[in-house]
RNA sequence: GGCCCCGUCGUCUAGCGGCCUAGGACGCUGGCCUCUCAAGCCAGUAACGCCGGUUCAAAUCCGGUCGGGGCUACCA
């Protein structure tokens, strides 16, 4: 039996971190067993549903790499893969339900509904709806008619019990008491997400559904309707949910949630599938860095964590680090260039290219995220220096600073122009006046780059160019008076 | 309240009865390197929630307890 296993978002939101991982965890999964992995769209809830989040789902697990072989954009043996589409096959089911038994026309109202909850929890009993105002077939029939159709429940058979054995946890037993009658389809003729999920999961011959831990309580609901439909279970699998770092579950309150907010804060794509894929599965050997190959590899269910891991953006830092470090010169510096084009608002000419090329190594082994990488050039790119002003205030009260500044500009002038000819020029102007390069060398960044903190000095002075060197200089000494 | 899941360093985790004086990674601290900041290298810091039981032996098995989380909708 190949292996199909989907990820069925509801467009209800943005694709957060937790939806990504469980993308992943399917897609992993999949492309291990050389499966099928389906996109679907769990769209039942026309309120909530919109275009803008069905588009960004769509392109964050685009973004992230992970691609699908059926679905929705990309088709497939199984219609449209969006739910909307499907209302008359799911109100077949249901239908068929009552024909057969297993589901019934309910007529209980939120108020009987509320007082079955109120005695339960009054006797320290499960709140279950047990069916006790179902409704015959002709009296259904009668509200119908009278424009007032009632939902359809299924009857859940009590006493019994439903027990599985879920890849991640183990065996889970739900005994029927805790399970109520649960409406499958609605008064307005829509279906619940247990009806909707569950006929597709069946249809479409999903045969591992993996998925969060907030779903594994209505599991039972889920294999109750598949054998019913007559249908072979799959194998379940239920992923711990992601927590924030207060050890609740992770919200917007924490932060960025969403998989946009990672693309638009500079993190790599490779970057936050490693680090997606580490928080909750382990790889098996000591190694946190794992190419995606390795990853499709050693992927198995087995090996994923029971429990709830905290989102904790420090390790996806480093790790972005390490990735962006991975990249080719070429590649970055291309990056680069686009980056500080977009930083700028302007194309770059051919000479700042260059000198941003010869540049970009030294920021690429420097950088955790891409967006701090712009304005660590911008000094290369504008007429007039911003000076930071606490690397100002630090560096450029202090005794040598004058005479260095005065130092450099008659060194400067005559030096020649490579890395190796300013570093020669520097230092011996250094020597004479006897300054050691770590203070003396200050200044000279501060007046040049704006900061106390920049790319290594002496390829930067090379980058900025003899006569803006000299200009820059002569501006800083002036501030300084 | 009821049901279900989970509980190893601050964080992510390894560990499947003896190899555990509990390993790795991030972070943090210190050092080396050094023109700043990074990177890199080296060292250090720090955990089996608690109580019982089983066993010659428990982080590992069992029970309880405490703690956290999820579900408890005609949301998904």
């Amino acid at each position: 039996m190949t292996v199909r296993v989907r990820f069925a978002p509801s467009p209800t939101g943005y694709l957060h971190v937790g939806g990504g991982r469980t993308a992943l965890y399917n897609w992993l999964f999949a492309r291990h067993h050389g499966g099928a992995f389906i996109l679907r769209s769990d769209d039942t809830d026309a309120q909530r549903s919109t275009d803008e989040f069905r588009a960004d789902i769509l392109d964050s697990l685009g973004w992230l790499g992970i691609d699908w072989d059926e679905g929705i954009e990309v088709g497939g043996s199984h219609g449209t893969y969006r739910q909307s589409d499907r209302f008359d096959r799911y109100r077949e089911v249901a239908e068929g339900f009552v024909a057969s038994g297993a589901a019934y026309y309910d007529a209980a109202t939120s108020d009987d509904l509320k007082l079955i909850r109120d005695q339960a929890t009054a006797s320290g009993s499960s709140p279950v709806y047990d069916g006790r105002h179902q409704l015959s077939i002709e009296a259904a029939q009668h509200r119908v008619a009278a424009g007032d159709p009632p939902p359809i429940r299924f009857a859940v058979l009590r006493p019994g019990e439903t027990r599985f054995e879920d890849a991640v946890r183990g065996e889970v037993v739900f005994d029927h008491a805790n399970v109520d009658d649960f409406v499958i389809l609605r008064s307005d003729g829509s279906p619940t997400y247990h009806l909707a999920s569950t006929v597709d999961d069946v249809d479409y011959a999903i045969t591992h559904v993996i998925r969060g831990e907030d779903i594994l309580s209505s599991t039972p609901k889920h294999i109750l309707i598949t054998e019913a439909m007559g249908a072979e279970r799959p194998t379940y699998a239920h992923l711990s949910l992601l927590n924030g770092p207060d050890g609740k579950k992770l919200s917007k309150r924490h932060g960025d949630t969403a998989i946009r907010a990672y693309r638009d804060a500079g993190f790599l794509p490779p970057a936050v599938v490693n680090f997606l894929a580490i928080l909750g599965w382990s790889p098996g050997d000591d190694e946190e860095i794992v190419s995606l190959q390795d990853m499709v590899e050693r992927f198995e269910l087995g090996s994923v964590s029971k429990n709830p891991a905290v989102f904790d953006t420090t390790k996806l830092e480093w790790m972005n680090g390490v990735y962006i470090r991975q990249m080719s010169p070429e590649a970055f510096a291309i990056e680069l260039g686009r980056l500080v084009a977009g930083d700028l608002g302007r194309e770059l000419s051919e000479a700042e290219t260059q000198s941003l090329v010869d540049l970009a190594p030294l920021v690429q082994e420097r950088a955790k995220l891409l967006t701090e990488v712009a304005p660590q050039v911008r000094f290369l790119f504008v007429d007039e220096l911003e000076y930071d002003r606490a690397s100002w205030d630090k560096v450029m009260a202090t005794p040598e600073a004058l005479a260095v500044v005065e130092g450099a500009r008659s060194a400067l002038a005559g030096s020649e122009w490579t890395h190796q000819g300013v570093e020669a020029a520097l230092r011996t102007m250094l020597d004479e006046q006897g300054l050691s390069a770590r203070k003396g060398l200050q200044p000279l960044r501060v007046a040049l780059t704006g900061s106390s903190v920049s790319p290594p000095l002496f390829e930067s002075i090379v980058a900025v160019g003899r006569d803006r060197a000299l200009e820059r200089l002569a501006v800083a000494k002036k501030r300084i008076g």
